[in-house]
DNA sequence: TGACAAATGCAACTAAGTTGCATTATAATT
DNA sequence: AATTATAATGCAACTTAGTTGCATTTGTCA
């Protein structure tokens, strides 16, 4: 927890109870996370007090800093990932669980070939993968 | 015009005007296009009688035949594009412009790939990419 | 410990998308 | 051409994600 103060501190941000338990959650989540999502967790510590205008301010401070990663797959839902490291997703249509994937080197392959195909100037992009999960394609 | 009356036979939908047109919009559009797009275009023709709840039903509809597909980049809003053939996306963050790319083949390894490294069963991918268009990065 | 800026709660708002119901239009049938 | 069943539409009310202005509270640092 206090590596989550440091962070917070380069970063110029204060270090309060709300901010801490927000990226603490987002950070040990397995999955993504949203607005929703969040709230529950957090009104169980803060005694029902979470509001979403918080939480959403959060998310844009946060993202902005690169201290959380925000998503978007095809429910237009945003949901935020701990960190800025580029990965993958394997999506389950069923059960919603979300699995990382590093194709970063395959990726950088297609880039370089787009780029010389075309001018477009590429600042990043998203790769996302459907499907049933092994657990719900038995 | 002929050919959409004959493809909603087919697919067993009425041919009405307001069908016809949203179809044949998406059909000639350069860039997909979302409900506001298509509301503000319909209304020309229409003497502004449309409404958003018929442009909502008719996307599912036609999503759901494969008429056209709806696609979700990182705004969260829902576009559509005509027909259902796969296709990957640049997208413009300045002037929001798609340009369509066909990579299909190089997608089809990775899928390879992720099968071969995991239980995961996928059904369909999205993969865009994002930055600046030609004449925006001037 | 005091002061200032940042963080928060609250409530009202916007905008995307949905739904139930009454009405109208299409297309197949006679 | 008139009839009819069904699909399509308009309307209005609703839901839900996300935003914003303002007053209050809380961290931080001097």
């Amino acid at each position: 927890m206090d590596e989550l103060k440091q962070l917070l501190k380069i970063n110029k941000l204060k270090a309060t109870p709300i901010r801490l338990a927000i990226l603490d959650f987002i950070k040990n989540s397995s999955t993504p996370l949203n607005e929703l999502d969040l709230r529950s967790l957090l009104n169980k510590s803060f005694k029902n007090k979470m509001t979403k205008s918080t939480l959403y301010r959060e998310f844009k401070t946060l993202s902005q800093l690169s201290l959380i990663k925000e998503l978007v797959f095809k429910d237009g839902i945003r949901r935020y990932e701990f960190g800025n490291h580029h990965c993958h997703h394997l999506i389950c249509s069923n059960c919603s669980t979300v699995t990382h994937l590093v194709l970063e080197k395959d990726l950088e392959k297609l880039e370089a070939k787009i780029k010389r195909n075309t001018n477009f100037k590429i600042s990043f992009h998203t790769l996302e993968f459907y499907g049933l999960c092994p657990s719900c394609s038995l």
